[in-house]
DNA sequence: CGTAGGTTTGACTGATCTCAAGTTTGGTGG
DNA sequence: CCACCAAACTTGAGATCAGTCAAACCTACG
């Protein structure tokens, strides 16, 4: 949060004051149901996530990504339904904060209400982009932006150089999210590996051209907001 | 804002109390642009206005509308740089309020910053939908989808029953929302037709079997949030 | 080892795009 | 009031991208 606004030394005991479950998940595990009454926020403390809606003919579309560190709803704060399902991608602990005392305090310190709006502004122009992604660029790019955005977020949240890392989805979820399928995104990941922009094992993700794959993934991180 | 919270005298008071400077534009409008630094927010007064982007390739997506009444870009209120553009749909009047009033009403009123931060909440739910929209349903559906919210929209704004409507957009626009070209639009608008369940003269839209249209559209309000 | 989940490949299908030419509509100036 | 023009809508034919179906192949894990 010390990279969502500025904090002071009450701010930070008012948050260390917060009461909060911690919970280990398994991967796959529902994290938060679409449609549930909400009573408690989650932030997720280790692992990843992925939040995600269902179509009426069975379809499924990943709606963003989490990495450690995120919220994963903070709409709940101000939303009592939640519109979307929160999933884990792997093993995942996490802390649960009651919605109540999120309000209170982003009343009783207006700093740490502004740093929690912000979150979610930010997660709004994510999901403006991912809009863009899926609606108007072709396979190869929707991918491309995809691990741009990951590799990016990564480094944002302090996880080390973009150039290389675990991505943690399958290519059948990789597909959800570009809106593809899965045979398609397999054949358009072998297509970037085979003009050398990344190189792949297993999860193991080598990006050997960062700007290229900008270029391809049209990606421009300014709608991250990650200068503070 | 009393749709999305409960406001006392005092906020009221405060709200009329702001600085507001009026003004009005033409169709095709650039509101605001993209990538600008933005020192004001702005609020739909009279007509229609779209979020859009651009993508590297000309192409331009269509992110939501705006109705009168619709704050155009809260996210300003935090983030000073604007990720996306705004234009108008149609002559439009609009006020503009600047970010840094608003910042301190919604410090000094707090209902007034929940109902704030609860539009954006709101904004950032329709964004979701949309990715699914645009990445998970067949074109006929993205149509109807997109004619289902806004019917709905502009019910729970107050302008009248959803069955029968001026739609401000171009094919080409609803090609832009939908992620589709207005060759297609135009095919599948003429599907819809011919199946009985809508009936179009020029911009007037009549929905003649809703129920059937939001089972096409694969449609489900609750994104919406309009209960209190 | 055996199995399930994930990846890879091929052949075929189909939805949507592209290009291109008409047609209609609404506004504007004479 | 009419003629004209630009923008929007419509239609057709052909091309392309991505989907479907189906099988084979890995590979981690029990």
């Amino acid at each position: 949060m010390e990279r969502l606004a500025h904090l002071d030394e009450t701010d930070r005991q008012a948050i260390h004051a917060l009461h909060a479950r911690i919970e280990t998940h398994p991967t796959y595990s529902m994290l938060v149901k679409d449609g549930a009454r909400v009573t408690h926020c989650t932030l997720l403390l280790d692992g990843f996530a992925c939040s995600q809606k269902d179509t009426g003919d069975g379809g499924r579309q990943i709606l963003s990504l989490h990495l450690p560190g995120d919220f994963l709803d903070l709409n709940h704060v101000l939303l009592d339904r939640s519109d979307h399902a929160v999933q884990t991608l792997t093993p995942a602990t996490i802390a649960r904060i009651a919605v109540q005392d999120l309000r209170m305090l982003a009343e009783a310190r207006p700093r740490v209400g502004q740093a929690l709006w912000r979150d979610t502004l930010i997660d709004a122009a994510i999901a403006r982009e991912w809009v863009v992604n899926v609606g108007r660029r072709g396979a190869t790019a929707r991918i491309a932006h995809l691990l741009c955005e990951f590799a990016t977020r990564r480094e944002i949240a302090g996880f080390g150089p973009p150039e290389r890392f675990d991505l943690p989805m399958t290519q059948e979820q990789i597909g959800d999210a570009t809106g593809l399928t899965s045979v398609h995104v397999n054949r358009k990941l072998h297509d970037l590996q085979d003009i050398g922009v990344i190189a792949r094992d297993r999860r193991d993700l080598h990006i050997r051209d960062w700007p290229r794959l900008i270029r391809i993934g049209d990606f421009d991180a300014a709608y991250l907001h990650a200068s503070a």
